[in-house]
DNA sequence: CTCTCCCT
């Protein structure tokens, strides 16, 4: 043997039980590949399934190469839970505790420390994180995970590392090091748009998965699916789970009842049935039985939302029933109206969808599709940025100080209609400032952007110190901000109504919910009190969160907190300083009319308002279903929205008379 | 006479 160089380290210890498991990896053959490429050049694509490891492995590498040792790596997430399971994963690996070398940070909940260098958390988290450093110095390498989902966050990410990447570039310290990782999709665009990165394909580990379409195109998917479930149901073992995938709680409700009428008489030697709904809005309580393996002899039938084809994923599906049919929104710029309508999914999602029956072993799914059919779905799900309203983006690119928001370098452009409708909203709120196509931040809109809250939530807090009432608008908004703290089973629908009537306020919604919290508050956030009352205990604590969180700006932003106790005038006029652009009036016949654009909308069946007929309403927001449905509706005089914003009705008057 | 889903 050669004498070793000077300098040379003794020969490393032969590598523990938890190396090898980590080094028979099929992603071990990336390392060197992978490596050498970020050694030279700023950014990498990575393409790779569910399985192949990536997410955990590569930050390793990464560390353990000396790669980006003068920074945190930043891995992010779409989902919290995701974020927080990797970085425990991430850190039992490495044999550390949680928070040192590996942590992570997601909203309320920050678990690192000085000595994290590999970080984990939510794609909101970090773009947040870049209001208040843009160039991310932080950080010497960013991996963008699961970035074929395309959330907003992700997209909007891609332009800020981006740009973060070059500047540091041109500073010419601190270089950035960039890492998409995504599923086989979108690889050339992503590839384009990183200056052309090279691409890595890494394999998966995924069971192989039979899949069935229909012969002939099903006119009803409700009926195929049910058939479907039966059908599976006479023939496979009781001990091999179905998933199947429809659109929405009304929906899934009704077919859990049908399902288990049609069980209940069966033929003798079929195996029992456990049928479980499974949607966001259900009590958390109930989400969590369908973790629970069913009795012996009992098949578990899961009928669930898309929440199962990316946030819960559940072991032993052995078949899953793809009706191909999702609940989404769209935005059409030009009525600025958002639309839930149920649709065709996307072939990306339909073979995530398809993947879920594959996770353990070899699956089976039944697409209720014809493979024509399937040949015409789009190829992928629109990006989130291109379905929604873009007021909070555009709040955070100018908190970013992006010179140009009007031509910000986005991976896939939002319509310039939709550009344009957020500015103006932001214009109308006093959020900015416009003078010959440039767009600035007043003091107010940086004031705003503090906030982690879409623009009006953010100015109708700053508003109300004017109006003595910080107290309960931090509440309400809070109360607004998560999901629905109502718990509506639609089959105890009249115990509900009894039961909510001691909290209804007739001027309206916002002032029905600050009823309902200082009751809850009243009883100490009481969990049994909770259950008798149909409020979710989850999002209520998720509330209280919430709150702590705004509150704390507002200390920072040194605004004066105050009560108005029981003056709900005031309040509501707070409200009316955030919320005159939306707002619709009682027409002669009945029906209602949007005060900026005429356009006919319904209160919301689940409004506290709904059977009244108030002369004049501001509403949180539309939501085009069967109806155009104002949500979240609160009583106010007319004058009181002339006194918020003179110049906008005014404008609107004169328009009229023209 | 009713609300896919995630996130700061």
């Amino acid at each position: 043997m050669l004498l070793a160089p000077p300098g040379a380290k003794r020969q490393p210890p032969a590598p523990s039980a938890g190396e090898m498991q980590r080094r028979s990896l099929p992603i071990f053959q990336a390392r060197g590949p992978l490596l050498s490429q970020l050694r030279s050049l700023d950014s990498a694509i990575l393409i790779g399934e569910t399985g192949s490891g990536k997410t955990t492995q590569i930050p390793q590498y990464l560390y353990e190469a000396g790669i980006g040792r003068q920074g945190i790596i930043a891995v992010t997430q779409p989902r919290r839970v995701a974020a927080i399971s990797l970085a425990t994963r991430v850190s039992d690996e490495k044999k550390t505790e949680l928070g040192k070398l590996v942590g992570y940070t997601v909203r309320f909940e920050d678990f690192t420390s000085e000595e994290t260098r590999i970080k984990f958390l939510t794609d909101g988290m970090l773009l947040r994180e870049a209001i208040g450093d843009p160039l991310l110095r932080k950080y010497s390498v960013v991996i963008l995970d699961e970035a074929h989902e395309r959330t907003i966050h992700t997209d909007v990410l891609f332009g800020v590392v981006k740009a973060a990447l070059k500047k540091r570039k041109d500073l010419g310290k601190f270089p950035l090091k960039v890492v998409i990782m995504s599923a086989t999709m979108d690889v050339d665009q992503f590839s384009q748009y990183f200056n052309r990165a090279p691409v890595l394909y890494l394999e998966g580990r995924q069971h192989p998965i039979q899949i069935f379409y229909t012969k002939q195109p099903q006119s009803d998917y409700l009926q195929a699916a049910l058939v479907s479930v039966f059908q599976i149901h006479q023939e496979a073992p009781s001990s091999q789970d179905i998933l199947v995938f429809l659109t929405g709680q009304e929906e899934i409700e009704a077919m859990t009842k049908t399902c288990r009428d049609i069980a209940k008489h069966l033929p003798d030697g079929c195996p029992q049935m456990v049928v479980m709904p499974l949607y966001a809005s259900l009590p958390y309580t109930q989400q969590l039985r369908v973790f629970q393996a069913a009795p012996k002899g009992y098949r578990k039938v899961i009928l669930s939302t898309n929440i199962a084809e990316t946030s819960i994923t559940i072991a032993g599906i052995k078949y899953v029933v793809d009706t191909g049919m999702v609940k989404a929104k769209k935005f059409s710029p030009e009525s600025g109206l958002e639309v839930l309508a149920v649709q065709r999914v996307s072939k990306a999602q339909a073979w995530q969808r398809t993947g879920r029956a594959g996770r353990e072993d070899s699956g089976i799914c039944y697409r209720l599709y014809t493979e024509d059919e399937f040949e015409k779905f789009d190829k992928m799900t629109i990006p989130e940025i291109q379905r929604c309203n873009l007021a909070s983006v555009m709040l955070q690119l100018l908190a970013l100080r992006i010179p140009n928001v009007l031509t910000f370098d986005f991976m896939s452009k939002p319509s310039p209609d939709a550009i344009q409708a957020a500015i103006e909203q932001l214009d109308l709120l006093g959020a900015v400032d416009r003078k010959e196509d440039q767009v600035t931040l007043t003091p107010l809109g940086r004031k705003m952007a503090a906030f982690p809250l879409e623009p009006k939530f953010s100015k109708t807090i700053l508003m109300s110190p004017k109006f003595h009432c910080t107290e309960e608008i931090l509440t309400i908004v809070s109360l607004l901000s998560v999901d629905s703290i109502l718990y509506n089973p639609p089959s105890r629908r009249d115990e509900v109504q009894s039961v909510r009537k001691k909290f209804i306020s007739s001027e309206g919604d916002h002032l029905t919910l600050l009823n309902i919290y200082r009751a809850f508050k009243n009883v100490s956030g009481n969990k049994e009190w909770c259950r008798e009352n149909f409020v979710n205990n989850r999002n209520m604590m998720l509330v209280l969160d919430v709150r702590a969180q705004l509150r704390d700006i507002c200390l920072k932003l040194s605004l004066p907190i105050e009560s108005s106790r029981s003056d709900t005038g005031n309040i509501r006029r707070c409200l009316a300083h955030s919320l005159f652009m939306n707002t619709a009036e009682l027409q002669p016949d009945g029906t209602y009319a949007t005060v900026d654009s005429h356009q006919l909308v319904a209160i919301h069946p689940s409004s506290v308002l709904f059977h009244c007929k108030p002369a004049c309403v501001m509403y949180n927001e539309l939501l085009h279903t069967n109806k155009c449905y104002m949500r979240d509706l609160c009583v106010v005089d007319a004058d009181w929205l002339y006194d918020a914003a003179p110049d906008y009705f005014r404008r609107k008057l004169r328009a009229a008379k023209n």
